[in-house]
DNA sequence: TGACCCACGTGGAGGA
DNA sequence: TCCTCCACGTGGGTCA
């Protein structure tokens, strides 16, 4: 099984009809890759030239394989085996495995910004690697902005340093016109028909008018009208609403529901 | 230049010392280098066994060189040439390029999350770059939730089909007490001392009252009394406010300055 | 056993 | 000139 490196010279040469490196393998990819729909094409190209090659190959011959071996004739031009060999086949799934990676890599080159057009491989990696971390860094500073601006919200009613009495309880009273009340030490809430009325006495807290006028207005709760009174140096709050409500109930019962688990961590 | 398949085997074998593929080479990715350290340390052990490698074939001899040309002599064991052929030197050079690539890819693995313990790297490349697309959408949502949000706060204003006369004008009256005094068509707004009265009139916009009670409490101007009046079918309200503010009246002035630029952009 | 993946050494192109 | 990068074909390990 000797086989001399000229030999090995002149497959090399066969194989690649002289163009290794100056064909499409080199040259696709600074130029035309930019662009998938041009990948697509190029590669098709590709492929017909590799047909052509493995046809000129079939053709002219020069190549034969026994079980995976590679065995070389030294008489060009005869000898000549149709199959492909395995080694071929070997080579040609490599080819396209290099093909598709370089491909990746592109469309990944493609997705990082403030990077030169011509880098090589390593380099994209390398700078994806900075840029997810960057991108995670920044997601996750984001969800926390959004998560602090609620918990602020949320604050506004549990830093209550008086909180609101646990044995609050739902009424239903006909008689009084009232379809449902709530009533605790701090809250009284009344529905009738699609209109509502409370009342809380409160502790004052960063937020809470904003709070439950943006509770209100989220749900489509219409302001008829609002009373708000503070003690002067603003320790202590009074609001007395009275508000309408044109979808369902389900909205203000949501509200005041946010309200009393928000301040004792229950219904 | 003619050189035997048997003796490029040999060169292999040499080189490589036998162990190639049950080597340091081929198994450290799947076992080792997940961790960074590992990395560290395996990439040592591989330098340290390559210099081995490298002092054996000193020692022992068999590959000269000759401005790039490989030659290999037949009779191992004699012509000991120490210098480092420039083909050996490329050789290791491209081990390098591989291995950082294969570190690069492997910290890559690391940042994509539900990738598969054991992973070709076509795939790391392809999940890293649906993994950046998804990343990028998400940021993209949540930085436009953000401005949405500032946007609906500011429409709150300048959707008003009832803009405020633009005559408004500024009065320093000591004769009424008032220091400062806005007004227009649709808006009071006088100071004293500390303290401040201000009466809106205007139709009802989405986030009315959440924007104005926002603003107050971000500029730390506490509620003394507050009245707010909507007619039945909510087009219409009337805000009477009482406030107080500890820090100057820039704030309240910065307050009603933003009512008035929003909504006819002039101050 | 064939498909797939990886690491290897090598030739060539291009830039410093 | 040397160095870096890329694509190549190949040997070998792994898994269904």
């Amino acid at each position: 099984m000797a086989m001399t490196l000229d030999d090995d010279q002149w497959i090399h040469e066969f194989f690649m009809g002289g163009n290794q490196s100056s064909g499409p393998f080199n040259s696709d990819k600074s130029d035309e890759n930019k662009e998938p729909l041009d990948i697509e094409s190029m590669s098709q190209n590709v492929e017909k030239e590799e047909e052509t090659l493995v046809n000129k190959k079939q053709c002219e011959g020069g190549v034969t394989s026994e079980s995976g071996n590679l065995n070389v004739k030294n008489d060009k031009g005869k000898d000549i085996n149709c199959r492909i060999s395995s080694h071929e086949k070997h080579a040609r799934a490599e080819r396209e495995r290099r093909k598709k990676m370089r491909s990746m890599l592109d469309s990944l080159q493609d997705l990082i910004p403030h990077l030169a057009y011509k880098v090589d491989s390593v380099t994209i990696v390398e700078e994806t690697v900075k840029h997810i971390e960057y991108l995670k860094q920044t997601l996750e500073k984001l969800k926390l902005q959004k998560k602090e601006k609620l918990k602020s919200f949320s604050e506004a009613f549990t830093s209550d340093q008086r909180p609101f009495s646990l044995n609050s309880q739902m009424v239903t009273s006909n008689a009084l016109a009232f379809q449902q009340m709530w009533f605790s030490q701090n809250v009284t809430f009344n529905i009738c028909g699609d209109e509502a009325q409370f009342c809380i006495y409160t502790t004052k807290k960063p937020s809470l008018l904003t709070t439950i006028f943006y509770v209100m207005e989220k749900h489509k709760i219409d302001v008829i009208h609002a009373n708000i009174l503070c003690n002067n140096n603003a320790k202590s709050c009074m609001i007395q609403a009275h508000v309408s409500f044109k979808f369902n109930s389900h909205f203000i019962v949501h509200f005041v529901f946010l309200y009393y688990t928000s301040t004792c961590g229950v219904i």
